[in-house]
DNA sequence: CAGTGGTCTAGACCACCGG
DNA sequence: CGGTGGTCTAGACCACTGC
């Protein structure tokens, strides 16, 4: 049984997606929304906001609620998705090779949450990823055991980390912070993505939590911004 | 004036400023912060859910609210605004020094969507933010003048570009699309950044566009990773 | 169990938009 | 001006958390 607000959200999604409720159109008033629901205006306010947030439609003070155009394409740094899951847009051809794999103490990734137990295992993945045989990303994550037993046996050639995540996690995948930075590479950061020292990366370090708040997952990503676009789109 | 739920979120943000909410504390519940600042409980939570977008604090049921950890990173890259609106929640004194500010045919920026007519004419602005003194940003604006008539006129040292924006435009600035880049300054930027040509930079390029769809304004901005970091929030 | 946030109601007043 | 969304109140009940 979902929430209230959640019907009325997927109830309209489900209109514009059938064509009943075309683009560019404006939707209902709020107060119309109200009557046909049988709802109180926050309600339908809430489920307003959702729909804002996920870009599918725009609200303007005085005027109404538009329902925006196109589909916004697929981008890095939207919504919370593996690179795998990114890339796989394009129409090339995504490969991995696993460089390592195994279990380490927590103790072994010294910027790992604090709250951690140091007691804990960490299951350690360094892995590159190949557009079209191309290396184009370096990948270390961390990912705390604990929280996904049994995701170490997993094979990261063919299965991408979030797919393994949310197949072993208790709870459920929720949220995630990245930050971007531009950094030049080291040597074997270099020397994986098959270029000079001095070629400028995009470092990105990602945190992934669960449903509950727990710490899941912090990797540590570098990118050849020459062969891979970090792209997103915004909204007012 | 601003409105209540604003005030609230700003005093929040202060107060985690400055240390008297410490990172990985949990706020003060709802209710009390409704007896505190003397408001209904709905009010409270409209502010705790801008503080939430902004990456500031993280809320989950039946436990609190809790800060998030890390400096107040501005949070460029959720929401379409302007690097002033993004930087400016964080705790450092923000500058501006406007290089260039004149009016240019289109054909002076290559890269405009073709969709524009060669004969209109663009506010091509040339700016360094700086954050307490330290420069941090090289912004390169073009602005449909057709689209925002009077913008020329605007004093970019006191007044954003977005504030500037919003002001002129007849539509709404409705979305927006970046990406990012790694790159090398050149001599130029290097300079103005005081920095040198071998520090990697972050490189956002940017379009505008009103709520009608058309592009309004093209941003190239170089920044410093070391000073300003790129932070965003994810949800699956 | 008490405390917390999540949802929802039924009102109110205001600011903004268009004709 | 009427219609729209933005803000705000004062309640209510529920689900989840931790003890």
């Amino acid at each position: 049984m979902l929430p209230i607000h959640e019907q009325i959200s997927e109830a309209l999604r489900s209109r514009i997606r059938s064509g009943e409720l075309p683009v560019g159109s404006r939707l209902p008033p709020e107060s119309t929304l109200m009557e046909e629901f049988g709802v109180a205006r926050g309600t339908v306010r809430r489920a307003l906001r959702t729909l804002n947030e996920q870009g599918i439609v725009q609200t303007l003070q005085g005027k109404g609620t538009y329902i925006r155009s196109g589909r916004p394409e697929p981008s890095i740094a939207q919504t919370l998705v593996g690179l795998s899951e990114s890339l796989s847009y394009s129409e090339k051809s995504l490969t991995t090779t696993v460089l390592t794999q195994e279990v380490v103490p927590v103790s072994a990734y010294p910027e790992f949450p604090t709250s951690v137990d140091p007691a804990e295992k960490l299951l350690y993945l360094d892995r590159i990823r190949y557009l079209d045989n191309v290396p184009v990303a370096r990948l270390r994550n961390w990912v705390r055991l604990q929280l996904a037993p049994g995701i170490e046996s997993t094979d990261f050639v063919t299965t991408a980390l979030f797919t393994a995540l949310e197949a072993c996690v208790r709870g459920r995948v929720a949220s995630g912070r990245r930050t971007f930075e531009a950094v030049l590479a080291d040597g074997d950061i270099a020397e994986s993505l098959e270029i000079s020292t001095i070629v400028p990366l995009l470092f990105l370090k990602q945190v992934t939590y669960l449903d509950d708040g727990d710490v899941v997952e912090c990797s540590d990503v570098w990118m050849d911004s020459q062969h891979v676009t970090v792209a997103m789109n915004l909204v007012r």
